[in-house]
RNA sequence: GGGAGCAUAGCUCAGCUGGGAGAGCACUUGCCUUACAAGCAAGGGGUCACAGGUUCGAGCCCUGUUGUUCCCACCA
């Protein structure tokens, strides 16, 4: 006798039960298994002071379902977990607490004091996350998990660094690169957001040197640069200035004499065709200030305050130096005018302050060589997206990118593996600490002061999590991993950056398949964001609701790389589902006397028919697992379900189980259990907590005894399953029971009132089997099945359907206008179909040029629609 | 300036290697039928944005149009 289940489903009891359970039973290990074939996600680390939100909740649950469907299949499956240092996140976050509590700031600290604090922090929340994300059931294993900080991440670090500068992909150089302010530090191109702001173009009259009262005019959106113009250019072929080239310009305010040049970088159409250059502070400006040899001065410091090189301006933050400068010119009459303007401004996508062009010594990767094969293994189908249409989104920016500038002036990350000789000036790069210069021996050596991209370490954790540079077993085994889970946002950031190491170090791409999530939204298809307070709280919802409808409501019903809106009426109708399940199982249990699930040999129809639906629902949503098509194969689980197994077999069964025959009782209860658990089992990935649950409430075939449900494994389709003479037969059966169902329903006969029920038809067996299904769920006091019409057909009412037709005694409920029209509507429609179809059939170009089984199809559909059309059109006549 | 996505029932969205228009929610009606009212049964509601084209056949493929969203891009 199998245990009871309580009355309702309480996921708060049962979620963190069943998970320890698992976590103890070491259910999430990933185990090296020659024996079998491994299968390999590493979760994109989240922040390691961060909270979950529902993007991870999103990420990790697509990720938890596949590697849930793959460890049942029998693979060797390793979900591998960990954290990301977060540089800037992190920092700015100890410092906020810093500045609140102590009032002090990182260099009141010093680095070493600050560092100590960082981990601290780290420390104390870096835990947290890892919580959260074991609320939403995610099988990873915890033991194996990571930190892009961890000695052995390091050391990762330190080796493509050291190699890929020895190479020559990676050099120190000045550029301008995108500068912080705000955040005083460099970022790489992808992290910079633009932003469409209004703004203004100011016209400046700069005098021309020795042509008193000439001018000529330039336009710019940043005046406050012109402390720093080291020229003018015109283009070579703009007869309106030729006789300028090489003359000078006075610049205003800075009494700088700058030479005009000809460049062909300057639009002839824009403007007045003349362009100010501030090669300090411009990409443009540097790279036409490096063709014509003209000065760089850089004129705004590292927070962007106007520095020594800015005269009278000096000590005046950026904006203000701008208003400063402006009056100062109109004052002189060298402003010409103003214009409004409307232009993209990057800006910082961290603290979105505006993002300021600044020369800068950094340290680069030179992406030319590395993109060459990160886009071969995408091109060449090594490495697939789904959708397909993000390999383009790859390739595009692939094709296009800069060098990617890789130092960051922060203290919080993996310091840069470079010393420079006081000495001999020379720099000596290192995977561990030297002791002396490499040149020339000196010991005056100090390390590069400056940390890495985050993205730097990111970008080799497919394989740094798995031991290397070392050849660890684990790399042997578990590398190249299998799927990369992530939402389209991040491509950029992070799937490019592993594609090109994961080639360049390991000479592998690091997964065969990248799929792509959309974002989640909320209600109104807004971006959830802290400022909006729109965001969901995935922690409140699995509480709520239960980790099981938060996670089904996330991916059913949607396709891969849209993204979503989230409704919590949506989670409610999860959590619905979630306890209709709980009570098919209750049902289920509460009938049994077996404590073993064996199928019979002896099925009856109705079990056939089961059988047969779940047959074709394991085919269906095994191939949609395997396209990634997460959202149809959980709609399918959940049709097959609700519909199939709960709303008619469970029905159909009942007469069985309540009736006296002790043979079709165990017969039925078999059946069941068996439909029940395999059902358990395609639902698991989904699902994980409830299904476990009940799964271990239930009884199990022999040999299966104690173990976990999501250790079991995933169903197969089987011929010998396969029942199509029963699933036509229930169907016969089931629309008698729909049409009676729909008839009593227009006539609001109450179930209570029983009717006689009188079945004309050929397929007798059918529905002499199915009397019993007729009694209870199309409420019959008693059926009599014939072949031939009744006799006296006074107060009866008929229906029909394809293979009956059905007598009730309900005339005096008719009302017989209603009745005609309704038949006659539905007569029409019955009609315009039978054309639709008699045209297509008697088309020649149809019946040559598609396929035999669907003309046959088409035929057979035209058969039955004739006979039914005759019946409705007999009764009508009756009327 | 380039590129991509989306436009299907009142709302939110599935569906597509081209072959009888779907779900959830909402709405209407009737049911406490001993698994479940977080439920059961029944019902209404759609020229699948528009215009062409390919095809025996198009929501699905092609071209164009309109609307909408997003990504990328160093025009001062």
């Amino acid at each position: 006798m199998s245990k009871e289940l309580p009355k309702i489903y309480e996921p708060q009891e049962v979620e963190g039960r069943i998970y320890k359970a698992w976590e103890d039973n070491g259910c999430f290990r990933g185990v090296r298994d020659p024996e079998k074939k491994p299968f390999t996600i590493v979760m994109p680390p989240p922040n390691v002071t961060g909270q979950l939100h529902i993007g991870h909740a999103m990420d990790d649950a697509v990720q938890d379902m596949l590697i849930r469907y793959k460890r049942m299949q029998g693979y060797a499956a390793l979900y591998l977990p960990g954290t990301d240092h977060a540089g800037i996140a992190t920092q700015v976050k100890v410092e906020e607490e810093l500045r609140n509590t102590e009032g002090l700031s990182r260099h009141d600290l010093g680095r070493e004091k600050f560092l100590e604090r960082v981990w601290e922090w780290k420390h104390k929340y870096g835990g947290r996350i890892v919580e959260q994300q074991k609320k939403l059931g995610i099988s990873c294993d915890w033991e194996r998990s990571r930190f892009t900080m961890d000695e052995g991440l390091s050391r990762a670090v330190r080796h493509v660094f050291v190699s890929l500068y020895d190479k020559g992909l990676i050099y120190k150089g000045s550029r301008i690169v995108n500068w912080c302010p705000h955040c005083v530090t460099a970022l790489s191109d992808v992290e910079v957001e633009y932003q469409d702001k209004p703004g203004n173009l100011w016209h400046l009259k700069y005098p021309i040197v020795g042509k008193p009262g000439r001018y000529v005019i330039v336009a710019t959106t940043r005046p406050e640069t012109m402390l720093g113009d080291t020229g003018v250019a015109v283009h070579p072929d703009d007869e309106r200035y030729k006789d300028l080239v090489g003359k000078k310009v006075l610049l205003p305010l800075m009494d700088r004499e700058i030479p005009i040049v000809a460049d062909e970088y300057v639009d002839l159409e824009f403007g007045t065709g003349c362009v100010k250059m501030t090669p300090a502070h411009d990409p443009n400006d540097f790279e036409v200030g490096l063709r014509h040899n003209l000065d760089t001065i850089r004129v705004l410091d590292d927070h962007g305050v106007v520095n020594e090189n800015g005269g009278k301006y000096q000590g005046l933050d950026r904006y203000e130096a701008r208003k400063a400068v402006v009056a100062d010119l109109e004052a002189l009459g060298l402003l010409e005018k103003v214009e409004p303007h409307q232009h993209n401004v990057g800006t910082c996508s961290r603290c979105h302050s505006d993002v300021e062009p600044i020369i800068s010594a950094q340290w680069f990767v030179k992406m030319e060589p590395l993109a060459k094969e990160a886009l071969r293994v995408v091109n060449d189908g090594e490495i697939k997206f789904v959708p397909e249409r993000f390999a383009k989104t790859y390739t595009n920016w692939m094709e296009n990118v800069h060098d990617w500038c890789i130092s960051r002036q922060l203290w919080w990350g993996h310091q840069i593996p470079v010393w420079y000789c006081a000495d001999c000036g020379k720099m000596t790069v290192s995977e561990e600490e030297p002791t002396q210069c490499q040149h020339c021996g000196s010991k005056h050596i100090e390390q590069d002061p400056d940390v890495l991209d985050t993205w730097f370490s990111s970008a080799l954790w497919p394989f740094s999590t798995l031991g290397w540079p070392e050849d660890t077993e684990d790399f042997q085994y578990f590398y190249p991993t299998d799927v990369l889970v992530t939402a389209y946002d991040i491509i950029f950031f992070w799937v490019s950056r592993m594609i090109f190491s994961g080639c360049e170090h390991t000479k592998k791409p690091p997964f065969h398949t990248v799929l792509i999530h959309g974002l989640v939204r909320d209600d109104k298809g807004r971006k959830m964001s802290k400022s909006l307070g729109n965001g969901i709280d995935p922690l409140e919802m699995a509480d709520k609701y239960g980790a099981d409808a938060l996670r089904f409501n996330l991916i059913t019903g949607n396709a891969p790389g849209n993204d979503t809106r989230f409704f919590v009426e949506k989670c409610e109708a999860m959590r619905n589902f979630a306890n209709k399940i709980w009570n098919a199982s209750r049902f289920v249990l509460m009938n049994l006397t077996i404590d073993q699930c064996v199928l019979p040999h002896k099925l009856e129809q109705e079990d056939q028919w089961i059988l047969s639906r779940l047959n074709q629902v394991v085919r269906e949503v095994t191939e949609n697992m395997d396209a990634y098509e997460l959202g149809v194969a959980s709609a399918k689980v959940y049709d097959f379900i609700w519909s199939d197994y709960c709303d008619w077999y469970i029905e159909l069964t009942k007469a069985r189980l309540q009736g006296d025959d002790e043979g079709a009782k165990l017969q039925a209860q078999n059946v069941l259990v068996y439909v029940l658990t395999e059902t358990l089992k395609l639902l698991h990935p989904f699902m994980p907590f409830i299904t476990e649950e009940i799964w271990q409430a239930l009884p199990h075939a022999p040999g299966i005894d104690g173990g976990f449900l999501m250790l079991q494994d995933w169903p197969v389709y089987q011929d010998a399953l396969d029942f199509p003479e029963a699933e036509s037969a229930m169907e016969s059966v089931m629309d008698v029971i729909r049409a009676i169902r729909t008839r009593r329903a227009e006539m609001n006969v109450p179930p209570s009132k029983k009717a006689a029920l009188t079945i004309v038809t050929h397929k007798g067996d059918v529905f002499n089997a199915g009397k019993g299904f007729l009694t209870r769920l199309a409420w019959a006091s008693s059926i009599e099945v014939r072949e031939d019409e009744p006799a006296d057909l006074t107060g009866l009412v008929a229906d029909v359907t394809h293979d009956a037709k059905v007598y009730m005694p309900l005339a005096e409920l008719v009302d017989i206008e209603k009745e005609k029209a309704r038949l006659a509507k539905d007569l029409g429609k019955k009609q315009g179909e039978l054309k639709g179809l008699e045209g297509k059939l008697s088309n020649p170009g149809f019946l040559n040029k598609a396929p035999a089984d669907v003309v046959a199809a088409e035929q057979e559909r035209a058969e039955k629609l004739k006979t039914l059309i005759a019946k409705i059109e007999e009764q009508l006549k009756a009327l």
